[in-house]
DNA sequence: GCAACACTGAACCTAATGGTTCAGTATGAT
DNA sequence: ATCATACTGAACCATTAGGTTCAGTGTTGC
């Protein structure tokens, strides 16, 4: 049985809920980048963008090193493997809950009431 | 080439970042449930739970239906094809730059520059 | 009809997000 | 040494998110 940290899906979910973070991790798929060039290019300040590459670094998808006075950010340590297992479950369940409702339509519904309130 | 609509992925992964969702989401996986019965298990008040399935419901990740006085939740329309996929695509991008690294750190790196600015 | 139930909507609160500016600090080039 | 570059950090601001309470509205059951 697969373990899913859910803080560790917290933070990657998160981070890529982010349309520019999505953009940064797309522009860092082809090569890697500063952050001045990260931040020109979706037409922010630096400390803009260097708080989004902060979450996306913090969440694993990003990781960084310093060079002289520049910050190269590439694609992290975290592969995806997790959130992709994890969003797989998810589509088996998805679909065989949607399987099960032919059956359920030309069988019986089987009603279940778990509320045990008033 | 796939196309993906970053609003969709906006709203689904955002939907999916907060564990509650997540947790009722699971909890629909088993069997369909009314807002009483998800606020119970989640020990939140009704209207904060009915805000939750509004976001999951908007993103396409659940449906309802107004039974009587109750409304029944249940997985929705969407089967995460989109977002997996998206997922997937990176994840392969993510192992093709950690193979590269290979044949970086064995030949030449390739340094490039895109910054115009002086 | 009337009470209890399940939900709905408006208003409100607090904390987090996404962004800014401004003032440093460290590095590279002259 | 000095100046420009590239980042960093603190402080601030507006909006959104996650949650609440309170006052309805529509249903069910007696």
């Amino acid at each position: 049985m697969v373990q899913y940290d859910s803080s560790t899906l917290d933070t990657a979910l998160a981070a890529l809920a982010d349309p520019t973070r999505r953009g940064v991790l797309e522009r860092l798929s082809e090569r890697e980048a500063t952050i001045s060039v990260l931040a020109e290019r979706f037409d922010m300040t630096l400390t803009g963008m260097k708080k989004h590459i902060a979450v996306l670094e913090h969440a694993g998808l990003v990781s960084t090193r310093k060079v002289g006075r520049v910050r190269q950010c590439s694609l992290g340590p975290h592969h995806l493997g997790d959130l992709s297992a994890w969003i797989e479950n998810y589509r088996a369940k998805w679909e065989a809950r949607f399987d099960a409702l032919d059956v359920v339509l030309a069988g019986s519904p089987k009603e279940e009431n778990e509320n045990g309130q008033g």
